[in-house]
RNA sequence: GGCGGCGUGGCCGAGUGGUUUAGGCAGGGGCCUGCAAAGCCCCGUACGGCGGUUCGAUUCCGCCCGCCGCCU
C-alpha cells in the first residue's frame, strides 16, 4: 500500500482530480493537506469536501478542531500519522491531496519539528513588543548560538527569528540540529503529483469561486463563527475569505470590497504555492486532471 | 471667449534647478521545520508635447494639447 500526494495551488482542481480518482478504483482514501480545512464549521470558505463526496470516499483530517482552537504543524503531523497508519491498516492506497506545503513536507519528509518553549518565546515577544530589542537583535543573538541557522533566515523576519531562538535557548541545542531545513529534498516514500494550471485560469476560478461561496452562504458562515462564545482562534481567523469577511462582520467594512480585497489575497497566496511546489524537484507535474489520475494510478499499482 | 488650477512609472501620491530621483497599492521573482490561507526578502530613472532660459531642467518661462473649476 502506498502513498501519493497530489498537490497544486488553491483551485487548481486536486480535490477534483483525487475525487473522481478515489471513487472509481474504490481502493484509496483521501488524506487533505490544508491547514483551513481542519476547523469544523468552516466549509463553504475553504472549499472543504462536502457530504457527498465525504459518503463516497473517506476523508481524513477535515474537521480535527473547533475554530476556537490554534493548531499548527506538529498536531497535523501527528494526525496524519495516524491516519496514514489506519490507512494502510485497511489495505487501503493513501491519497494525500493540498496545498499548505509546510504541511505536506512535515508528513512526506517525517520532519523532526523541535518542541516548543512558551517562557522563553513570551520573553522574547515581549522584548520586542517593548521596544527592549529589534528582530535584528534576536537576529544577532541567535548568530552567535546558531551560526547556521541565523544564516538561514532574514534577520527582519520576527516570526523565524523568535522561533529560532526559543528553540535554541529553550532546548540547549541549535536549532539548525534539527534538521536540514527545508531546502533539502532526500529520497521519500511518498510519490508527489503535481497538478499544474495557468496563472490566468487559476485567477479566474478564484474570482468565479468567491462568488459561489459567498451564494453558498460564506458570509452566514462567518457570522456563526463570530456568534461562538469561545471565539476565533489566532490561526483560524487568519484564513483567506475569513479574514477579509470578518472585517465586514465585525468591521462594518463594506462586503463587496472585503470580498475584492478576498480576492486578491488569494491569488497572491497562489502564487506563494506555485513558488513552493515549483522548488521541490520530486514533483512529477502534469497538466490535466486525467494525467494526473494516470500518474497517481502508476504510482499506486507499482508499488501496490 | 476670459480667469484660475492641474497634468509624475499600471493605479494612488509626495517632491526637487544638478550626488542614491519618496512612499503606498497592484504586478513579477524568491525564501520558509510548532501562527504557513501566516510571515519575510528582492525588483520600477516616471515626470503631457514643443520650444526657450541655464553649464544643467521633471522642477523656471512661453506656446500647444488634455482635464477640472469659476466667470461672461
Amino acid at each position: 500500500m502506498t502513498a501519493v500526494a497530489l498537490v497544486g495551488v488553491t483551485a487548481s482542481g486536486k480535490s477534483e482530480t483525487a475525487l473522481e480518482l478515489a471513487i472509481r478504483r474504490g481502493d484509496c482514501e483521501i488524506v487533505s493537506v490544508d491547514s483551513m480545512c481542519v476547523y469544523r464549521g468552516m466549509d463553504v470558505g475553504t472549499s472543504k469536501p462536502g457530504p457527498e463526496a465525504r459518503a463516497a470516499v473517506s476523508h481524513h483530517l477535515l474537521d480535527l478542531v473547533d475554530p476556537d482552537q490554534d493548531f499548527t504543524v506538529t498536531q497535523f503531523q501527528r494526525a496524519a500519522r495516524g491516519a496514514l497508519e489506519g490507512i494502510a491498516q485497511r489495505g487501503h492506497h493513501a491519497l494525500l491531496v493540498g496545498g499548505t506545503g509546510l504541511y505536506l513536507r512535515a508528513v512526506v519528509d517525517d520532519l523532526e519539528i523541535p518542541g516548543r518553549y512558551p517562557d522563553v518565546a513570551a520573553a522574547l515577544e515581549a522584548d520586542l513588543d517593548d521596544g527592549h530589542a529589534a528582530p535584528a537583535d534576536l537576529h544577532a543573538r541567535l548568530a552567535e548560538l546558531d551560526p547556521v541557522g541565523a544564516a538561514r533566515m532574514e534577520p527582519t523576519n520576527r516570526r523565524r527569528v523568535v522561533r529560532a531562538l526559543e528553540v535554541t535557548l529553550g532546548s540547549g541545542r541549535p536549532f539548525s540540529t534539527f534538521g536540514p531545513g527545508l531546502e533539502a529534498y532526500p529520497e521519500s516514500g511518498t510519490t508527489q503529483i503535481g497538478l499544474s494550471c495557468p496563472p490566468r485560469e487559476i485567477d479566474r476560478r478564484i474570482e468565479g469561486r468567491f462568488g459561489r461561496m459567498v451564494q453558498a452562504g460564506l458570509v452566514d458562515e462567518v457570522r456563526a463563527l463570530v456568534a461562538r462564545p469561545a471565539g476565533i482562534s489566532r490561526t483560524a481567523r487568519q484564513a483567506l475569505g475569513y479574514r477579509e469577511v470578518l472585517a465586514h462582520v465585525e468591521g462594518g467594512a463594506p462586503l463587496a470590497e472585503c470580498l475584492e480585497e478576498a480576492v486578491r489575497r488569494t491569488r497572491q497566496f497562489a502564487r506563494r504555492q506555485a513558488s513552493w511546489f515549483r522548488r521541490d524537484p520530486r514533483v512529477s507535474w502534469v497538466g490535466s486532471s486525467v494525467e494526473a489520475q494516470g500518474l497517481v494510478e502508476r504510482a499506486f499499482d507499482l508499488h501496490g
